[in-house]
RNA sequence: GGAUGGGUUCCCGAGCGGCCAAAGGGAGCGGACUGUAAAUCCGUUGUCAUAGACUUCGGUGGUUCGAAUCCACCCCCAUCCA
């Protein structure tokens, strides 16, 4: 394809929040933001039909570079006619690069400077993933946009050693943006910097001066408390270009979207939906519902009175769903799947009207009142 | 009527003198899950209770310092033979 312009429109920002409310234009089509992307780690949003995904407002979902490469191949992939016509889903698609990989199967894996030696936990196989190789992946899968190769440092992590890995992350990113060479397809730079404010400021600064198109935040959420992912964001934003979108990686549940958002954050994706609804957990306006559990037994309501998600307006109930979970039946994964994708897209779609209205304040206290960000 | 094998905590099923409130499954109950090694994982499941105590292994007796485990009789169940 031919040279895309990967505008991004920053359409306003709330008076109230600080919120930013934007359109970015892919070559598959064009995603409101603030956003989530729902994942398909494996080129598949688990539990749900990519028709289903679409019905429920799915702009844009993710992949994964490191699980695709093992399987079935990127070579597959690119043969197949790109991720989007593999995986038949023809908006936009966002492939992560595996970094998060290096770090949540650390065990497995040596980091060198040069990259990131891997031991598969899938078929033994050692495998050496470059910046410039996960290039090669990324843009074999076609995604619209790619994410650098990075490295996410554990929390907690010593000062050294998160500067160390944020150091080496910058250093990826560069050799990732000089090796990448599709026009059609957007690389986001991630910030990295652990849970420092310091780091966190140099690795924003160092990445706009790159100039990619947009970015990642990366290395939050993974086991730091809240209070301090939300200083993070506080203290990195200002350095962040504000003209590009801002996407911060594997956040969230409702309470770290509307948070997110508040705080400037653009894109969001998440497992947390889907996984928990593989579990039993339903996502509601006021918490969240352990579906297999005893008090459901006898409660034939849906899972969400007034939710629009094929679940609820269709009759299944809370006592039918437990009873599906209990049996371990997959519908019970499908209807809880396509009822808390659902609540976070809508979620998303009400934070994005509140912003257009300057009360996203307002909204999220409410949200807080009712117990919907539980 | 005879032979053999069995009857264990909600279910299945180990245990075969003390380390047994009794392995392991299942089922039940509860919890966790945030760039997916996840339709996964963890806890709990006799009673009262903090410790600890008390009642359990078909029934009744017995042997023993001590029995789910050994003995006797009885009651059930399964298969086979009459």
């Amino acid at each position: 394809m031919d040279r895309f312009d990967f505008k991004f429109e920053l359409l306003h920002i709330c008076a109230q929040s600080g919120a930013r409310l934007g359109r970015l234009h892919t070559p598959h089509g064009i995603i409101d933001t603030p956003c989530y992307m729902p994942v398909g780690t494996q080129a598949t949003v688990k539990a749900i039909l990519p028709r289903d995904l679409k019905k429920i407002g799915a702009s844009i979902i993710l992949s994964n570079t490191y699980h695709l490469f093992e399987r079935p191949g990127h070579a597959l992939v690119k043969e197949a006619g790109g991720l989007h016509q593999f995986m038949n889903w023809d908006r936009p698609i966002l492939t992560d690069s595996g970094g998060f990989q290096v770090f949540s199967l650390a065990a497995s894996n040596k980091i060198k400077e040069d990259g990131v030696e891997f031991r598969s936990l899938l078929s033994g196989q050692k495998y050496f993933f470059t910046p410039e190789f996960v290039m090669e992946i990324e843009e074999a899968l076609g995604a619209d946009i790619a994410m650098v190769f990075d490295e996410c440092a554990p929390y907690p992590s010593e000062y050294a050693y998160a500067k160390a890995a944020m150091e080496r992350t910058h250093r990826w990113a560069k050799r990732c943006k000089e090796s990448h060479t599709r026009a059609d397809q957007a690389l986001f730079g991630i910030v990295q910097g652990g849970t420092f404010r310091d780091l966190r400021v140099e690795s924003a600064k160092y990445l706009a001066e790159l100039d990619f198109p947009g970015y990642g935040i990366g290395g939050l959420s993974v086991g730091e408390p809240k209070p301090i992912m939300y200083e993070m964001l506080e203290e990195l934003m200002p350095f962040m270009p504000a003209t590009k979108p801002r996407y911060l990686m594997g956040v969230g549940s409702p309470d770290c979207l509307v948070e997110g958002v508040i705080r400037g954050v653009d894109m969001f994706d998440c497992v947390l939906q889907t996984r928990i609804a593989r579990n039993g957990l339903a996502l509601t306006g006021n918490g969240k519902h352990m579906l297999r559990n005893a008090a459901y037994e006898h409660d034939f309501s849906p899972i969400e009175e007034g939710c629009d998600c094929y679940a609820c307006k269709n009759g299944f109930t809370r006592a039918y769903i437990r009873h599906l979970v209990k049996c371990k039946e997959i519908l019970a994964a499908q209807l809880i799947t396509v009822h808390n994708l659902r609540f976070s897209l809508r979620l998303m779609e009400q934070v994005r009207a509140a912003i257009a209205e300057d009360r996203l304040l307002d909204l999220r206290d409410e949200w807080k009142a009712k117990g919907a960000l539980d």
